[in-house]
DNA sequence: ACCTGAACACCGTTCAAGT
DNA sequence: ACCTGAACACCGTTCAAGT
């Protein structure tokens, strides 16, 4: 027993495996203590160098944050990318979805706003940092779109199909609605649990999607 | 012209206009310059006083959010409560109510999570600077609610009408959902508009409070 | 009794200096 | 060339001292 510190450590000069110390480091702190114990002495510790070092492999704490970011939503993407495939109903793949995403804001999408990196990406040509973010975020609506397109089949020979590419953004807001509602604690102000505003959601989302009968 | 600086100055010792400097120097600083300027120091100045004294008014900067929140809040109600009344659509209603919010979400919504107040106002029995801001959430849900049950009618006949009261959470979530969606940077990332997404929102959410029928 | 403001602990970030 | 760590600017908060 007693394993700890048993990590050879990365010798002088090795950007690779320095690089990946630190963002080692910094997935720790976050996903083991949370955002407000994600700062930048502490992760330099957790990582062997000091902070002047993780400024020269990142600009800043932001795009060490929207690295951990990214890399979870791609985890995110595979997990729920069976389940897009397999699933025989929007409203049950809508549940899996949310109870899978839940743990994702909790870590990434409460305190910082990472997506405001994706407005600079879009003005300037540059930031680098916010591709990968943009690139997993578009890999997991194309996904679910492809799964309801699927399961939904109907709605697509619609005269005016441009509803039918809102159902995806009202998806998406309302998951974010859920998750943000129970990770903090406007929950509180009603009687009703995760599972169940969920299951209603999923339900009204799904009729949503699959109906748009008469009117 | 030049109109600045004409308020006398508040009295040594005159608690209740003291605190009213405090008050209106953090919303004007707040709402004028958001809450990333949103600072004590700033704020003692544009009171006419110093930090020290700032913090014999309010236990810290957390509790003097709450306020202006609270205050806030009893706006957006009283802002709503005649729409409520007067509505015809549940539908249209969820617009006109999502367009008043989006301010209100823009400044007080984004950066602090106030609701953790709520946990420990419920927790300990203290915390009376949660109580403001609890009492004016649920006066809105209030008005929402009589003015759902006045439009749609038929579905409190619903034998199980527990699926009832998950529509206003759903509501909120929702609302919620919609002003994170583009208050931050996500909807980028689709070509929708605010205008476009909420009034889908609107539809749906409407078929499901009146409708519910077959399954 | 009310208010001041220097001081404290803690941030993210920088940069001259070390090896 | 890579890395260090003291230093800087700026937070929220406290508390001995002033009036």
């Amino acid at each position: 027993m007693a394993r700890t510190r048993t990590k050879t450590p990365t010798r002088w000069g090795d950007k690779e495996a320095r690089r990946k110390d630190i963002v080692d480091a910094a997935r720790h702190l976050l996903e083991r203590r949370g955002y407000q114990a994600f700062n930048m002495r502490d992760l330099a510790r957790g990582a062997g160098v000091t902070v002047g070092t993780v400024y020269t492999y990142f600009r800043n704490k932001e795009e060490l944050f929207a690295v951990l970011y990214a890399e979870r939503l791609e985890r995110f993407h595979a997990e729920i990318a069976p389940l897009c495939r397999a699933a025989v109903s929007a409203e049950d793949l809508f549940i899996e979805i949310a109870n899978r995403y839940r743990p994702v804001y909790q870590v990434f999408g409460r305190e910082l706003n990472v997506w405001a990196l994706v407005i600079d990406a879009a003005a300037k040509e540059s930031a680098p940092s916010a591709r990968p973010l943009v690139e997993a975020a578009t890999q997991i609506l194309s996904t679910v779109h492809t799964a309801l397109d699927r399961l939904a089949p109907r709605s697509v020979r619609r005269t005016d199909d441009s509803d039918r590419h809102l159902a995806i953004p009202l998806l998406w807001v309302t998951l974010q609605g859920l998750c943000d509602h129970f990770t903090g604690a406007r929950h509180l102000l009603h009687p009703h649990g995760w599972d169940e505003l969920t299951r209603y959601a999923a339900r009204t989302l799904a009729r949503a999607i699959a109906g748009e009968e008469d009117r």
